[in-house]
DNA sequence: AGCACGCCGACT
DNA sequence: GTCGGCGTGCTC
């Protein structure tokens, strides 16, 4: 029997690829990386070849052939199938919808692997206006003419730029395409950038980690280096220099960031500076620019490509250098279907690769900086901040004692009220958007709870309405109590919207810039509301984590963190690492230009060692003392994690599966792995579904991935798994 | 995940 | 007597 199968991954949760025919009709070898048309049962679908020449264990009999190959040539190379097959591994995953999920939606369904041209027309030498094809076309005769004015050599016009003559011109053109007296001009869709924009001078230590990185002009191999900048300390202008040393090198670089931080300034700022293609690539965009960006990606067209978490499986043929901005941030994980970290399998790519990696950060995870220590990852800092501006002053308020005024402290509000005098700018941060967190009758007791979860209902003041945050589940706020008749429920605890409203009394004529959720709900609202934050119009902002996230607001001098309480006594073993990733970064939007900035943190706690640490030792030692403490409690990264998570209408049905599962690991040698477990999840009823866990921790993380490789399997034939949704999560990043 | 097959309840 | 409920099995 001749070895001449081929593997295809199909989007089906099976966990390995299947084998086909060739195709009877053969136009072009088949390789790797071209997409396929099969029948999997009774469907068409699309399919990834993962391998041709191979011998099927199934008979020969038993297999289809390929109905159709989509492409001429492979759209992946062996350096993208190779990260799908270890996200595959290493998530234990799907192959098929691994490969999926790297391919954007366009070309996942079939789309052509071309990308969508400008189209731009110009006349034939031909035409003319007295053509006698135009004889009774006065419109096209017209249209004709207008073209004829703008002379022989003016650029071809786009159908938009057209519009004067109707929204018909379109037909105008294609009949006169058909007579041939225009023509179409195809060009690239890749924006051409200006660049030229002179870099400033890099000041002693952003010029050692530049050097660090990349040394001289030929292109580094594989390494992994951390970033550790305070904010304001240029790292933005680090990566610019190392992007310019790529692109010298004719390399192209990966810039991943933040699902929050892909904004149009970081777009317009890398665009004033390198006059080359560049591609980003976003949740925002729409699916035909998303698969114009990764095809030009994909062809070495685009020198540099910015991207959300996703972006990590772009094709990049010249790939010399990637870099990881906020390398901390949580955005990078993804928390559905495949549950994949975006930096993780960027510093696997950069390997893979053998070029090198930045990972950059104000506040670096935990792990990264384990990673350092370790001597896996070389560690750079930024202690300087550009301009000599001076680092924030912070400090913790007892609030014990004191009056609130809806959550806010008489000194908070005197230390605004000196700001705003002064005509500088205040950032307030509270993480809780809406009114109130709970409505509660003073008669009774009753409290708004939301039918479907184990979470009581934010009180919305603007909509008079109560809405559960975890489920989206909305209801009218009731006039009096459901239990009793009371009237006039209480909303008990602060949002946002009424701190704003807090501060509107106090501060009648200032002007309060609320930046929270329901205020930049619609698509680009957020970078409108951060130009508002900028213009000055707004001294008193006031927003939740969105407001966190690396924006420059120069004039802010003062920020107040109105509850710091809530992250000293989460229940998630992260809590504490992101409460200081959330002070600091928080802390670095205070004082950037020359003005000094301080930052008053409210808190009943005022003796908490982690506030003490932060303010002593910065994030530095807060790190540390986080380390220890991870290393003592046998945590991540001093350990692995693997969740194995459930949900069913039913308790027991999730629980039935989490308890086969168990069974099913305490079967198989696992020694060095602990199970923990099967427990309720956190919060137990979710959208009207119970949730529960069983979580897997291991000192060696090849002996977790071992014992889950044989155990997966197994769990897809329990028949406890059809009656509950489950799913895996490694490396978890809450336990929720 | 889909999609079929299959075997028990209230309806044209 | 049939339409359809969702439990079970399979996808090369």
């Amino acid at each position: 029997m001749v070895d001449d199968c081929v593997r295809v991954a199909v989007p089906v949760p099976l966990r390995e690829a299947l084998d086909y025919l060739p195709p009877v009709v053969v136009e072009w070898p088949l390789q790797p990386g071209m997409r396929v048309r099969v029948r999997v049962g009774r469907r068409r679908l699309i399919g990834l070849v993962v391998a041709t020449g191979v011998r099927s264990a199934l008979p020969r009999n038993r297999l289809r052939p390929i109905e159709a190959v989509l492409d001429a040539e492979p759209l992946l190379d062996d350096a993208t199938r190779e990260l799908i097959r270890f996200a595959a591994d290493y998530y234990h995953y799907p192959i098929g919808e691994v490969a999926a999920a790297a391919l954007p939606e366009r070309l996942r369904n079939g789309g052509e692997a071309q990308a969508a041209a400008i189209v731009r027309w110009r006349l034939t030498p031909q035409a003319t206006p007295e053509h006698a094809a135009l004889a009774r076309a006065p419109r096209q005769r017209a249209l004709v003419s207008y073209l004829l004015e703008q002379g022989a050599d003016a650029a071809p016009l786009d159908t938009q730029s057209l519009t004067a003559f109707g929204a018909g011109v379109g037909v105008l053109l294609r009949e006169l395409l058909a007579k041939g007296l225009v023509e179409r001009v195809r060009e690239s869709a890749l924006a051409p950038a200006p660049g030229g924009e002179l870099p400033p001078a890099l000041h002693a230590e952003q010029r050692a980690a530049v050097d660090a990185v990349w040394p001289s002009a030929a292109a580094p191999g594989y390494a992994t280096h951390v970033l550790e900048g305070v904010t304001g300390s240029g790292k933005t202008e680090v990566y610019m220099t190392l992007i310019a040393r790529a692109l010298a090198a004719g390399r192209q670089t990966l810039l991943l960031v933040p699902e929050i931080g892909l904004t149009p300034q970081l777009l317009a700022r890398l665009r004033r500076r390198f006059a080359v293609p560049l591609a980003a690539l976003h949740s925002g965009l729409a699916d035909a620019p998303r698969r114009d960006g990764w095809l030009a990606a994909r062809s070495g067209e685009a020198d540099i490509v910015v991207g959300t978490r996703s972006a990590v499986f772009t094709p990049l043929p010249r790939l010399g250098l990637i870099v990881v901005d906020e390398e901390h941030d949580a955005s990078f994980k993804q928390q559905e279907g495949l549950r994949y970290h975006g930096r993780d399998l960027a510093v696997w790519r950069a390997r893979r690769q053998g070029v090198p990696i930045v990972l950059g950060s104000a506040t670096p995870a935990l792990e990264t900086l384990q990673h350092a220590r370790r001597g896996h990852y070389a560690r750079h800092r930024l202690a300087t901040r550009a301009g000599g501006a001076r680092a924030p002053l912070l400090r913790i308020l007892d609030i014990r004692h004191g009056k609130l005024e809806a959550g806010l402290s008489a000194q908070l509000l005197s230390a605004v009220r000196e700001r705003l005098e002064r005509n500088e700018q205040v950032l307030l941060f509270l993480n809780r958007r809406g009114f109130a967190p709970v409505l509660i009758c003073h008669e009774c007791g009753w409290a708004a709870q939301c039918p479907r979860c184990d979470a009581h209902m934010t009180y919305h003041a603007a909509s008079n309405r109560l809405r559960c945050h975890h489920c989206g589940h909305e209801t009218p706020a009731p006039p009096a109590c459901p239990e009793c008749a009371a009237p006039d429920p209480r909303p008990i605890g602060q949002g946002t919207e009424r701190v704003e409203q807090a501060l509107a009394a106090q501060f009648p004529d200032v002007g309060i810039l609320r930046i929270d959720r329901d205020t930049t709900r619609r698509r680009g609202a957020l970078d409108a509301t951060l130009e508002d934050a900028h213009s000055g119009r707004f001294p008193l902002l006031l927003g939740t984590q969105m407001l966190t996230k690396g924006h420059h607001l120069p004039n802010v001098t003062l920020v107040g963190v109105i509850d710091a309480d809530q992250g000293l006594f989460s229940a998630d073993y992260r809590a504490h690492e992101r409460l200081a990733q959330l002070l600091v970064q928080v802390a670095g939007r205070a004082g950037r230009a020359q003005r000094p900035g301080e930052v008053i943190i409210q808190t009943h706690q005022p003796e908490h060692p982690l506030l003490h640490t932060l303010l002593a030792g910065g994030y530095r030692a807060a790190a540390d003392t986080l380390l220890s403490e991870r290393e003592a409690a046998a945590m991540p990264p001093f350990t692995w994690l693997a969740l194995l998570r459930a949900e069913a209408a039913q308790q027991t049905a999730a629980l039935a599966f989490l308890n086969a599962a168990r069974k099913v690991l305490d079967g198989l040698r696992r020694d060095v792995v602990d199970v923990l477990g099967p427990v309720p999840a956190p919060m137990e009823r979710r959208a009207g579904r119970y949730r529960a866990q069983l979580l897997l921790r291991s000192g060696d993380r090849g002996a977790l991935h071992a014992l889950l490789a044989r155990t997966l399997p197994e769990l897809d034939a329990l028949p406890e798994a059809r009656r509950a949704r489950w799913s895996l999560d490694v490396d978890p990043v809450d336990l929720y």
